[in-house]
DNA sequence: ACCTGAACACCGTTCAAGT
DNA sequence: ACCTGAACACCGTTCAAGT
């Protein structure tokens, strides 16, 4: 049943979109990151040796599978927040947050290949590190709005960005790898994102309690 | 130079072990989780066929030196926090955080195994779910002594404990993908765990701005 | 310029055979 | 019981050759 287009063309003439469609549709299609370039190859209809005119090595297309992945996710929460634009900064934050985590509950194994550790040493890959810094800076952009109008706390805007960053991170992480206790994700999301705002300190410090000696 | 064992007895004796420590030694010597049976083998002084009687196959030895890692991470986290046990619940909780970001700052590679997608489907390796799952419990408990006391807000602890993971293994992913925007690690984590108690509004909101129409 | 087809060194897994 | 050695199907990469 799988559909194997042998192109009638000896030139493909868009062979390098095609293997990272492929490559992505695979992905997906099984939920696990891992792909080979044969099977990828085999897929679009060309021999295993015909995707090294366009990617150097194997590393290169996984790095391009990834970068459609920030291309993607950026597009995403820069939709998302800016739907929420009229509202506050907090709210546009908020809305930022649970916009990643979406697109990677979504999309999960397009997002494990985002973060891959193969692709660890990203300076390789120049074009992938612009496409994930620009996300980075979309939030840091949110973070220094904020805190213009008060709506933050003060302090480093790059590290505000980076603990905003970790939470909303790490919680797409651990429902992609099947952490999430078995509950239904969307209010698991809300409610953890929320707590990216308040902490988990509550609004008045209790009395400090006596200690028995 | 590389030191290779060849044993004289014909049975190893402790193979299975010796699979664990070679395949830990390896990954975190070159720094990247991925490594072949083959290679460990080798490394072990022992055909490539033998570990087959040990781990049903490489996914097995994968989780095995995953299952160490949940070990070693738990013990960190809970002699930290153990040490903080003196002073109150929330900054034990914030011990607790900044001791797991420095085991996966100080063991990139084992961190990145305990985590690595090929794992995703615990359900295969019971022990490695029970490793987890103890590290997970003694966060929850953290919480709930904390709640106890008043020192956390309210609420379904499962809730605040996955909140809290979600920031910690946030930011220890991130740094151990070298995200960390070439920043020194220690201040960071303290910034960033901190983070996880107050959260990154004021703590009193400021007047809503008037919307120009 | 772009792809094929064969070759190479490697891999995980299986299994009869050795001790 | 535990490991070896050969076999199998697969992989990434290279490269002369075809169109």
């Amino acid at each position: 049943m799988r559909e194997v287009i042998r192109r009638q063309r000896y030139h493909h003439g868009n062979l390098r979109e095609a293997l990272v469609e492929a490559a992505l549709a695979l992905v997906e299609e099984r939920g696990s990151p891992e792909f080979t370039l044969r099977e990828v190859a085999r897929r679009v209809g060309v021999t295993h040796a015909a995707p090294q005119r366009h990617f150097e090595d194997r590393a290169a297309l996984v790095a391009a599978v990834a970068e459609e992945g920030f291309h993607g996710l950026r597009a995403h929460v820069e939709s998302v927040a800016g739907l929420a634009k009229a509202r506050d900064p907090a709210a546009r934050l908020h809305a930022l947050g649970v916009a990643y985590v979406q697109f990677a509950v979504r999309n999960p194994a397009h997002f494990r290949v985002m973060f891959t550790a193969e692709l660890a040493d990203k300076s390789r890959h120049p074009s992938l590190q612009a496409a994930s810094r620009a996300m980075h800076d979309f939030l840091v952009q949110c973070i220094e709005d904020g805190q213009r109008e008060g709506f933050f706390v003060e302090g480093d805007p790059l590290e505000l960005a980076f603990a905003a960053w970790s939470l909303v991170h790490g919680l797409a992480v651990l429902l992609v790898d099947g952490r999430g206790m078995g509950r239904r994700p969307a209010p698991l999301i809300e409610s953890v994102v929320a707590r990216l705002h308040t902490g988990l300190l509550p609004r008045h410090r209790p009395k400090r309690k006596r200690r028995k000696h």
